[in-house]
DNA sequence: CTGAAAGCGCTAACAA
DNA sequence: TTGTTAGCGCTTTCAG
């Protein structure tokens, strides 16, 4: 067995009492007798065990942040911010992956195979809006992204349909009029659908008709946004003058294909992707994308879900949007 | 408080080892007590106590993934694996980021500040071979990457040498002569002199000389490869007909400084990375790359962590180097 | 096959 | 300011 507090007690001489609170750093204690305790811990290499004062407290100090995927973007841009938040608020982070399987998800609404976390915050894509009823009372949970379910979950949001409409707004003012929405239909997801709203209801704004055949299905991944405008190509129909891709990786895709059939960016066709990756800054040409505030979701993603860890009311609005800005860079002058 | 076996033993009119038997699939349980005791469950909404259950197998169940960075490439294509190959084993995996601290990285060769975890694998960057020495002994460790830390610490690492020695072979076979190296130095890695020992070895094999002017100090981003390149060009000196970035980023960089100066790849100047980022095969023009088998090394790292946490021998080697593909695309030919 | 009961290491109420 | 002590919920030894 390691060493427990009875060990480190009995070598400096004092109670497992004091030994707790010098551990956690309670007031009253002496600076000689908290000098003791401390000599013994290191001498005798003493390390708190976690399980033992989680099972005390009936907390485990952990949290879950539920991803559908490790490789994309969002993920690797939110982790970093909500790890940081986390730990100020004296949580840790376990991370945990669904590849967007629906049964995955709802484990979580209902708290999880086994009380490991005290909380979890979620990006969801496969739930539908009735299984917020499936939700395990009393487990803290707070969504992220589109996902509205039914009851009163707590929620973060992304600008989809605004910052769709600001993307609509800026091409227009360059003097597109034949825009091109890729990565419609089949990802499906709320995501998706406000996108195509704010798109919507920018050519309504602009007066421009909203035109079927330029609403181009595909999984928003590099492979497709390449193959969907390959294939509108080989079909010999007449090109847009901009696409507005719904993420960067279409649009990649998309440019990779302009460029293999001699199509100039941003001269014949303007080009605008959402996301902002880093590569949008290196591409040629370099690529106008939306950037949603991420660091600001995850701040209050975490701040949310602390306050009901630890129980507090707050008045803070469970449902928020963030920010986001629209970074215009070449492909799209 | 939540509801504990008790109350499910009490419900189902059976004791608590009879329930416990049936969470832990245990074997005598008859076929209708399993059944009575499933459906107390059912009703009562019970979920395992994961603190009581650690405390009393003194294991939680838990493993550490240590990443420098959670938007470096090879942690979002290391992660998945691993946690897919851990789940396998049964354990679960928390993801710590060390921002390449070596506070914090010396803090997981000890052990951890509370035993939540029943081992780590961690990518370190920061400790040097004799921090070894510190290492806690009996916490279950393995090293991945470049590493190699005094005391007999299991490791599985990246063929650095191995790789860039092909890399120039490659480029020489193709009728390089003037090689660059880009990134050598200021990273300061073990990843990077093994990387840098290749390219050596390469030149050599070759009869070439190893020009110091032709190898260029850069920190391993964009930003400083694309600068890098530029202030080549701008100095006047004579380019080279051929570059090996020590990662992909400084390969994306370069390629667009040589673009800016209208410098044309691969006819003029053919390019390598390392790494083979997806990016690599949507670029212009998609980018040569070393594809080490990140997919093996999580396998070797959890396979080996998973025999000390059980405390089984194992006959295996302590030092594993994986496997690598050099995927040669339109930049080098 | 099932029951009773002893702790795992820690926190915190109560006492001194 | 410090000591004593009762559990937190679970696994598991020992008996039936």
């Amino acid at each position: 067995m390691a060493v427990s507090m009875h060990d480190v007690a009995r070598a400096a001489g004092v109670s497992v009492r004091t030994v707790s609170n010098v551990v956690n750093n309670f007031a009253y204690v002496r600076p000689e007798t908290r000098r003791r305790v401390l000599e013994a811990m290191e001498e005798l290499g003493y390390v708190p065990n976690a399980a033992a004062r989680s099972l005390r407290r009936s907390r485990t100090g952990l949290i879950a942040l539920v991803v559908p995927d490790f490789r994309a973007r969002i993920f690797a841009d939110l982790a970093g911010p909500v790890v940081r938040e986390a730990e100020a608020l004296g949580h840790r982070v376990l991370i945990e992956v669904t590849d967007s399987d629906r049964e995955r998800e709802l484990q979580v609404l209902m708290g999880g195979r086994n009380q490991l976390t005290d909380g979890a915050i979620m990006m969801a894509l496969s739930l539908r809006p009735e299984d917020g009823r499936r939700r395990r009372p009393g487990y803290p949970l707070v969504l992220m992204g589109d996902h509205v379910l039914e009851g009163d979950i707590h929620h973060v949001a992304i600008p989809n349909r605004e910052a769709s409409l600001a993307v609509v707004r800026h091409l227009v003012s360059t003097g597109r009029r034949r825009l091109m929405l890729l990565g419609h239909g089949p990802h499906g997801s709320e995501t998706a659908s406000m996108r195509l709203r704010g798109f919507l209801d920018g050519l309504a704004e602009a007066g421009l008709p909203a035109d079927e055949a330029l609403m181009v299905a595909a999984d928003w991944s590099r492979a497709r946004g390449r193959q969907a405008i390959e294939e509108h190509i080989d079909s010999g129909r007449p090109l847009p003058d901009a696409i507005f891709a719904m993420n960067d990786s279409l649009a990649f895709g998309a440019l990779r294909a302009l460029r293999e059939h001699g199509v100039l960016v941003p001269q014949e066709v303007a080009l605008v992707g959402f996301d902002d990756v880093e590569e949008a800054r290196y591409s040629t040409p370099s690529l106008t994308s939306v950037s949603p505030d991420l660091e600001a979701m995850a701040a209050h993603a975490v701040a949310m879900l602390h306050e009901q860890i630890i129980g507090k009311p707050s008045g803070r609005e469970p449902h928020i949007t963030v920010d986001f800005h629209l970074r215009v860079r070449e492909s799209s002058q």
